[in-house]
DNA sequence: TATTGTTATACTCTATAACTATA
DNA sequence: TATAGTTATAGAGTATAACAATA
């Protein structure tokens, strides 16, 4: 009567949605949680930790920020004094990030603990496992960008 | 100076979150667009339409819903006539969930165009990866369910 | 007194469009 | 006129707490 709800369990979509949700939320505990970034001000603040400069036409076009949410992150993280915001000296309507050595120092400060805590889980899984989901994972993003299936949202790779 | 952008792009994580978010969006297309379900409602009715009837108390149990995310995505599927809400005759504070006819209808008629839509994006994997990507996910979700990982939200697999 | 489901509230996210400044 | 970034607005989703009914 009642294992329809193992019926829903094994539907591939659902324990993809669910494991990615639960991954996810693992990590913003400790970024988020711990130091009061979105995910999006950390992907940010990822990106400009390591690069001297990036522009935000290039963000917009390589990233999964949209224009509206990179404004706002960006603004974020500027009001905490981790990246800087400059007019483009090439195009006076574009906008050029970089990082403080504030929002650097605590970029190093955070990933470490963020990759422990993805470790922490993918550790317990055992090698071959890890080294599938890896490449399957590879496969479906591929999948995921071919053009047939750019329902919208294009140029997003 | 920019293929930082492809730092993040290789981070675990990133890619992961990237690839889950696409694909499930690629899924609500089907059921939310075109027929004006919530994830939430969707689900639910996944689960009532191949079971006589279920508990709100085992739902809560053994889905990702919460107690207020049932009470409110049940609310929308009586209002739509596709589920029906009664009071347990065991404990009258629990209710007792069932699909209607118009329900398990419904359900027939999106179940195919979500499957196909899975198996567009799927179907442009090798089977290797498929599989690769299948067992990978399992190891994960018992990773993710082992129980130091509970951080808060126990009992919810 | 504890538990179940509902309602209320505030907060965050998302999507869209309007606006400005530059090109 | 088209493009880039910002601001405004409304809607959906999430988290938390208060509440009423039942145990």
């Amino acid at each position: 009567m009642t294992d329809a709800l193992s019926q829903i369990e094994a539907f591939f979509p659902y324990r993809f949605a669910v494991a990615a949700e639960r991954f996810s939320r693992n990590l913003m505990d400790v970024y988020g949680k711990s130091y009061g970034l979105s995910r999006e001000e950390w992907r940010l603040l990822f990106l400009l930790s390591q690069a001297d400069e990036i522009a935000s036409n290039e963000l917009v076009q390589r990233t999964t920020l949209d224009k509206v949410q990179l404004s706002r992150a960006a603004q974020k993280l500027v009001d905490k004094g981790l990246i800087t915001r400059e007019i483009s000296p090439l195009d006076r309507r574009v906008k050029v990030y970089k990082s403080t050595q504030k929002g650097r120092d605590l970029f190093q400060e955070i990933k470490p603990q963020v990759d422990a805590r993805a470790l922490e889980i993918l550790g317990a899984m055992d090698e071959t496992s890890r080294q599938s989901l890896q490449d399957g994972m590879n496969s479906l993003l591929k999948a995921l960008n071919a053009p047939e299936r750019l329902t919208e949202d294009p140029g997003a790779a």
